[in-house]
DNA sequence: ACGATGTGTGTAATCGTTTACATCTGACGG
DNA sequence: CCGTCAGATGTAAACGATTACACACATCGT
């Protein structure tokens, strides 16, 4: 009280008056540069720790103006494993580079997402990284162009590096496992094209089906937003079809919540009535009986791969001079597998 | 290309020179102050907007020492109900309010968790909110009695605003009704006292089986780290005793996977062999089979509590004056509920 | 007609760093 | 003994906004 006075702020000028130096000594004896007498360099550091001195990011951020202080990180939601995986990496790896991250999140209104965008190049971030939303606005990729990106699990056609899961292949095998089990009826319910991960399991879907010589039009279809409710409406309008499918592959990780309920509550019995694979890995899929046949992908992977690619990009942007070498030449892609579980069994088990 | 030119950056004093007008005006044009003619504003407002113009809002946190510019969250992690329902609440109040969020993880690690905060009060944020590491360090006590600050489902004895969980009398309650149902050997897989709800749920663990007239030291209990090997093991241990417990309470959402799949592996009848009673309300509980009885509190409630809180101390310290005032006056208890489901069923049906 | 008041702008200091350039010192070769 | 050079340090100009203060001009009361 009254005794421990305003703990008077102290800066850069403060300890070189100090220590009779310039402020100009006292920026180089921090930042390490090699022409500082090192005896004198040491004490500068420890009387600066001593003092108890931060340096201001803000302010050295507007000096050097271009620095890594701080990264943009854009994503629709966050409790989704796949966004809270690269939430994570990005801000483990990030930290350890020593710039932080700001978070901020779309709910998928592109709208919103244009105006976060401009406040992040406002904040002057060195580079973002983004799951863009599902219409994203032009005037969004022009924003993006003008920066280190790179693009996670959706894709929006900038030219910037990207990561994303390859779906395609084990997409085509549950559908050919399902036919090589007798099915000819197979149910899909997936998120809705305009995802971009829509397309691409669609295609494996497609290509599975061709492969397995059956008819794709007669196949039960559903395409929705990724919601639980939308997963139980979705199984509930599939299952109520005439002719209901033998076999049900649900894509997304909501849906497969709320397929599993319906399927659950109208006491259908898993695989004897029905078979079901379902994509992702929630750590509730352990607790399934039976265990479920199902299509993964680490997520975990998949973000550390981003957050990767978006620190080497930052380097890159560093040494390299202009915005140009960017490119979309760094495209990874991180397959997605197909396990079998016990969730699917021969057609023969029902029709007997 | 070589069409386009590099751009021109376009700052205030671009602007200003263009308009014919000075720095001064242009920024208070900008920011709306009631000084300048309504229409040289208007000019001015266009102006900038025809230009793409962005302030800096490095240089402009900078020039207003204090402002509203960031504001920091500290989690231990992100992919955990409670810590991703307050990061994507936060992220949508602030950004509503014009701040952004940066965002950091201390995976539990008090070193961490000090370089962080220390950064963070590096990049001048107005303020922060934090779930406290499970050993948080004095120094870091410190710092964040500098800022406005508001805690977070654990406590860690700051003198600061915080919002939890009361999960005391829902744990009460969870005994007696399982006392009720005649069970006398109740077990207790929780998480360890270090973090904050570690104690509170085992006091009304205490609370309980003292109303319940039952004996807390024959309780078989195991408090751990909560992760779902953790939780695995617990059960494990708990059911493979020489008396083991006819019903058990598992606190903690990790825990409770880790708990339902040793029990399912064991191919333990729910609840005629054993009745279980779990903390939490992850959307996979709507799968079990039986509907468990649980503990549940709102994680979106908590976190939105948690977010206006912490916008309201911003605003209140930019209008009074000095770091007083903030205290420890605001704690805001949210609090659980118990739901009877399924899991849980009268002793007798197991001796039967 | 003159000072007081008020409204709208401009000038320049400020925030806290970094860094280009200037300066000073001593060593060294011729 | 003097230029040259390198190394260590200081001076001051950025970075891009905000804002205290000064100033010009119109309005108004007396």
């Amino acid at each position: 009280m009254g005794t421990r006075r305003r703990a008077a702020k102290v800066g850069v000028v403060e300890l070189a008056q100090e220590l009779g130096v310039s402020t100009a000594t006292v920026s180089r004896a921090l930042n390490g540069s090699p022409s500082v007498r090192p005896e004198l360099a040491q004490r500068i550091r420890d009387h600066a720790e001593a003092r108890g001195y931060v340096a201001n990011r803000l302010a050295r951020a507007l000096s050097a103006n271009v620095s890594r202080a701080f990264v943009g990180c854009v994503i629709p939601y966050v409790d989704t494993p796949a966004y809270s995986a690269v939430v994570a990496e990005c801000a483990r790896l990030l930290s350890a580079d020593g710039t932080q991250m700001i978070l901020t999140i779309t709910e998928n209104d592109p709208e919103r997402e244009l105006q976060q965008l401009k406040e992040l190049v406002a904040s002057r971030v060195a580079g973002m990284i983004i799951a863009p939303s599902t219409h994203i606005l032009d005037a969004s990729k022009q924003l993006l162009s003008a920066l280190p990106v790179v693009e996670f699990h959706r894709a929006c056609g900038i030219d910037a590096p990207g990561v994303f899961s390859a779906d395609e292949h084990a997409m085509a095998e549950a559908v050919l496992h399902l036919a090589a089990l007798g099915h000819t009826r197979i149910g899909y319910l997936g998120t809705t094209e305009k995802l971009s991960n829509g397309p691409v399991r669609l295609r494996g879907l497609r290509r599975g089906v061709e492969l397995a010589g059956l008819d794709l039009d007669g196949l039960p279809m559903r395409l929705l937003e990724p919601t639980k409710s939308n997963g139980q409406r979705g199984a509930a309008e599939l299952l109520d079809l005439d002719r209901p499918p033998t076999a049900l592959i649900v894509g997304g990780g909501a849906l497969s919540i709320g397929a599993a309920q319906e399927v659950r509550e109208r006491r259908i019995q898993v695989p004897s009535e029905l078979s079901l694979v379902v994509y992702g890995d929630p750590s509730w899929f352990a607790l399934s009986d039976p265990p479920l046949s199902r299509i993964t992908v680490s997520y975990e992977d998949l973000a550390r791969r981003a957050a990767r690619l978006l620190i080497s990009r930052l380097e890159g942007r560093q040494s390299t001079r202009a915005g140009d070498g960017a490119g979309a030449d760094d495209v990874q892609l991180v397959p997605a597998e197909l396990h079998i579980g016990g969730s699917t069994a021969p057609l023969a088990a029902r029709q007997g």
